[in-house]
Parts: structure tokens; sequence; C-alpha cells
DNA sequence: GCAAAAGTGTTGTACGTACACCCATGG
DNA sequence: CCATGGGTGTACGTACAACACTTTTGC
């Protein structure tokens, strides 16, 4: 048996979320052949037999979109008995969040073509797709508010206004900045970068970074991140 | 293709938790035939090509040992490559949250013998299910802090005492009394029943019952369960 | 000086924590 | 009358929400 060769009953499919423009948004592709030719969908593919799930979906990624080493994890199987046209296929879906600015978007083989749509202007997707997206959605909604996962959307160093900006798109609700810096500041997950901002048209922000070194400290010591 | 053809490929495990003795307690059965035969593991089986993969769960789960119309969700897939020895097999894991008073249990078919084990006493398992297991055992106690689902593993009414119990048992902590029955009685998720405790020695404690209407109509409305 | 965002301070309320206490019942 | 669990009350601290306010910078 070839180390390339497929499962052909499993696949496996992305949801990639970003923040760019103050929005959440997601990365479809338009499949370039196979049954989806031509229609946006989440990137996807088959899984060899010589790899286990996680690596399957990193090396689809990186096939399809030229993304690679960012937070991925499963969000669980799809197998609704017609939710593939040609014959039974389960899907096990992924979820990722990149910042978006780190990455030129190189489309691969099977991708024509790689894009970013806000997450309230999706095109229509193929398959049982807009069902796995909304169930990513909802698991990132959840997930955020109890796991500092967010700080995988932003850049390296971000300013408190620019969390602020992403829980509130996130969350879906207005935040007050006083309590709202106080709260991420108590944490003591972000370290002081040395820089400010600059090149803005108003007083230039202390730029922070956030330390996984330090969350995973408090986390042995029973603490946990909320909102 | 017969209704009940199967995909070879992909199968279902069920993580199967109960509560008691104070205790939180898994279901696991000794397989009476195929690879694992003679050995305990998670109750699992084929998925048919002619069901999705919640009813193949709950199927696989009443023909194993009985139970059945419970509390049952996805918790993903498990794919590495050696898994399972034959060959490649991905599980679907599916977990699920039971009365065991409620329940004579069962043996199926390929289930020799079906039994609870305490949490902390579990004997060895086939393949890769005490991985499997512990996904389950932490994906519960992240979940149960933030939705009322532990009302699952009691009867249909029990007393502040029970829930507590309960929760410390979960959460592997004490709680104070006090504190405890304020905060969830200000949650108004319970209703008082007609009836008081009866055969016990000491004073008859008020009996109540979760009422998941009332549940349903507070989340639409933003409320959100914690604890 | 104006706009825009950075950043600090104040105050009332609601909730968590800790702990003390009384009540009912069976043995 | 005592052990056991049921059930209530109080006092203190702290976290959160709402809102007002000052500071820095570019144009």
């Amino acid at each position: 048996m070839s180390d390339h060769a497929i499962i052909g009953t499993v696949s496996i499919d992305c949801v990639i979320f970003g923040f760019r423009d103050d929005q959440l948004q997601l990365l479809l592709v338009k499949h370039a052949d196979g049954i989806g030719k031509g229609n946006w969908g989440l990137p996807g593919g088959w899984i060899w037999e010589s790899e286990g799930l996680d690596d399957a979906a990193y090396r689809i990624l990186k096939e399809l979109t030229g993304i690679r080493e960012i937070f991925l994890e499963q969000l669980g199987a799809f197998g609704d008995v017609d939710r593939y046209p040609a014959r039974r296929v389960i899907t096990v879906a992924y979820f990722a969040l990149v910042n978006p600015q780190e990455y030129e978007l190189i489309p691969g083989f099977t991708a024509a073509e790689a894009s970013w749509f806000p997450i309230d202007q999706l095109p229509g997707v193929l398959y049982d797709h807009s069902k796995i997206i909304n169930a990513a959605k909802e698991h990132l909604r959840q997930k955020v508010r109890h796991e500092p996962i967010g700080f995988n959307l932003l850049p390296e160093e971000f300013t408190l206004l620019d969390i602020q900006k992403l829980y509130e798109a996130l969350l879906q609700t207005q935040l007050d900045k006083s309590n709202f810096r106080r709260k991420i500041k108590r944490m003591n997950l972000l370290v002081k970068s040395e820089k400010k901002q600059s090149d803005v048209p108003h007083r230039a922000a202390q730029l922070y970074s956030f330390d996984r070194t330090i969350y995973e400290n408090h986390r042995k010591n029973g603490f946990s991140f909320m909102l």
C-alpha cells in the first residue's frame, strides 16, 4: 500500500477564522476540481492511510492555503447520510485561528482561489459546510470566554483596545473600556512591550504580548480565564 | 446494498457516565467476540450506511446495554494510525450521562457483560479507549460548569444536597452548603416537588426537579449557567 | 484648539466566602 | 438527648458596571 493511499470514506474540512478590520472573517476556497468544482467551500481533503487526523488537517491546510503552524483543534465529525452527493462520506471538521496579516494566501493544487469573507457576508457554500461553519462559530464563541485563545487571532504585539475590539466582535457586544482594561490586566497574562504604537494620528498606545508560559503556570494553580 | 451494510473504516464508541454512591462512575462492557474478546472496553460498534452518526450511537448504546433516551453528545473523532490493531479504523466517540438507577443493564449480543466502575478504579481497557475516556472526563468537567447538564446524572427528583454532592464529585472540591444552596436557588431552574424525602433517619429534605423549559427560556434571554 | 484615542478614578451594587446558628427526626 | 442532615442569617470583602474625567498626539 502506498504511503499516500487515502481513506475514501473520511475527509477533513477546516474552518479557519481570522480577524481583520475589526471583523471576524472566514477563509474559504473555490474548488478547482472534483464534484464541488467552481463553488466556494471549506478547505478540505482526504486522509492518508499513513497519517493521523491532526496531521492530515495540518497538511491539507498548508496545501490549500499556505498557512502553517497555527492554532488548530478538532471540532468533531459530521456524518449525515446524504451530506455528500456522490456517496457516503464522513468528514472530520477542524477549527483554526489565524492572524491574517501573517500570511500571504497561496492557493494550492485543488483550490483555484482562496479568500477571506466577513463572517456575516459568506457566499453560498458546498454540501453541509454551512452547518459545520455554524457549529464552529458557536464553538468559538463558547471557548473564547473560558480560554485565552483569542490571542491567536491577533499579531504578536497588540494594544489593549485591539483585544477589546476583538472580544466585542466575538461576543457581539459592547464593552466598557475602563472595566475591560482592569479585568484583562488583573489576569497578569500580558507583558508590556518595549515599544509603543507609531504612525498613529493620536496618542500612541502601549503594546503588549500574550505570554503562554505565564498562562500555563496560572492554569496549573487553578486559575480560570473568564471573559 | 443492504440497509445494514456497515462502513468498515469508521466506528462508534460511547463513554457513559453515571453517578452512584456519591461517585462518578463509568459503564464498560466485556467484549464477547471480535479482536477485543474477553477484555473490558467502551461500548461501541459499526455504523450502518443508512444511518447518521448520532443515530448509530443511540442504536449501539441500546443494543449493548439496554439504555435509551438519554443525554448523548458527540465528543469527537479519534484516528491515530495505529489505534486499532487489525487495520486503520477511525472512531467517533460519544459521551453520555445516565442516572444508573433508572436502568437495568442488559448486555446485548456482542457484549458478554456490562458493569459500572468508579471513575478512579477502572480496569485496563482496549485500544486507545483510555485516551478517549480521559478526553471525555475533561470534557465533562469543563461542560458541567457552564451548562446544567449535571441533572442528567440524577433521578427525576432530588434534594439540594444531592446536587451539591454531585458537583463536589465532578469538580473534585468541597462546597459550602449555605452558599451553594443560595446560588442554585437564585438561578430559578428548580421547581419544588409536592413531596419530601421519606424513610430517612433525619429531617426529611425538600425534593426538587430540574425544569428544562425554564432553562431554555432563561437561555434565550442571555442567561448563563455558572458554577 | 479640536478630534481621537490613551489611560485613570470613583461610586453603588451585587455576589462570593466564611462561619455561626436553629430546626426536625429517628434511634 | 444526641447524632445527622436540613435549612437560614449575617458580616465582610471584592469584583463588576456605569460614568466622569484627564492626558497625549497629529492635524
